[in-house]
DNA sequence: GCCACTGTTAGCAT
DNA sequence: CATGCTAACAGTGG
């Protein structure tokens, strides 16, 4: 489940444990998880000191010296998390990265082996498509930008949010939260979009995803941070999940749908289809145009 | 036991 | 090109 708040979460949790630290070596429980690496593999990280650990979207990075850094994408239940070396692994760890001061290691575990790791050399954002295709990210990217982004786009908001290329890190659960919060329908087409949805849009992604990051993200089953703790957002849930319960707002019962091959929860009555305020309709391109005019 | 469902996305068909 | 399903895997719940 880890989308941007549990990921961003477990690498704020990571960092102190591993930055600074001189890695021994690192093995690979699960061959088919490293994607890619220099040849020789993960032999390369031995002596090398970790010097930094960050997140791009749904994806954790750990830099290291000599210009390595490893990528991890969790997917649906992939965990990164710090352990001592006496601890108790089961069968799902498929990497452990020992550290030579003899001290907690890194355990990447995954029950449904649909997460990945890469090792590159160079900055990672040149180095792997996998992070130089994502679009911007939603916390950093201005009202003008985020306009742009969906502009040209007919596809439904919600697929759109979901599409790492558009804007990075938001997943099933956040989409949903974010529309309800900003009072628009999942199934809504991008070009259907007032300028005052977008704006609103944008908005509520910022608020959804930085309180989410307070919370230290959402726990439905198998995300934990890296000392293993659960977030504690899915308690704020507003539609996610709660199928037939009263809209908090209204309190018309929360709705389920299929968009974009997903369950999508929201409120049929608070979050109109085809965008809110009609009288003032205005495609998103219009933020593209407005903002060059400013 | 069988079937539907799950937080993601690459790959393929339209 | 953009968009929309499906499969990849393992586990859980009806």
């Amino acid at each position: 489940m880890p989308e941007l708040p549990e990921v961003e979460t477990i690498v704020r949790s990571l960092a102190p444990g591993i930055c600074g630290r001189v890695i021994e070596r690192a093995e690979l429980l699960f061959k088919p998880l490293l994607r890619r690496a220099p040849r020789g593999g993960l032999a390369v990280l031995a002596g090398k000191r970790v010097l930094n650990v960050r997140r791009r979207g749904k994806m954790a990075i750990v830099e290291c010296e000599g210009g390595l850094s490893l990528v991890f994408h969790l997917k649906m239940t992939g965990q990164l998390l710090l352990a001592g070396r006496g601890e108790a692994r089961d069968i799902h760890t498929r990497l452990v990265v020992k550290f030579s001061d003899g001290g907690a290691e890194l355990r990447f575990r995954d029950i449904r082996k649909f997460g990945f790791l890469l090792c590159v050399k160079g900055a990672p954002e040149s180095a792997c498509a996998e992070l130089s295709c994502l679009g911007p990210e939603p916390l950093d990217i201005t009202i003008e930008d985020f306009g742009r982004a969906l502009s040209g786009r007919k596809a439904r908001i919600k697929g759109l949010l979901l599409d790492q290329s558009v804007i990075a890190g938001i997943g099933n659960i956040y989409a949903d939260e974010i529309l309800f919060d900003s009072r628009i329908h999942p199934v809504t087409r991008a070009p259907a979009l007032s300028k005052n949805d977008v704006g609103r849009l944008w908005e509520s992604t910022r608020k959804i995803l930085a309180l989410a990051i307070d919370a230290k993200g959402s726990t439905l089953r198998d995300y934990v941070d890296a000392e293993g703790k659960p977030g504690g957002f899915q308690l704020f849930h507003k539609v996610y999940d709660r199928e037939g319960e009263p809209c908090v707002t209204c309190g018309s019962p929360v709705k389920r749908i299929r968009v974009a091959g997903r369950s999508s929860y929201f409120c049929a009555r608070c979050q109109r289809r085809g965008g809110r305020d009609k009288a003032a309709k205005t495609s998103p391109a219009a933020w593209t145009n407005s903002a060059k005019k400013r």
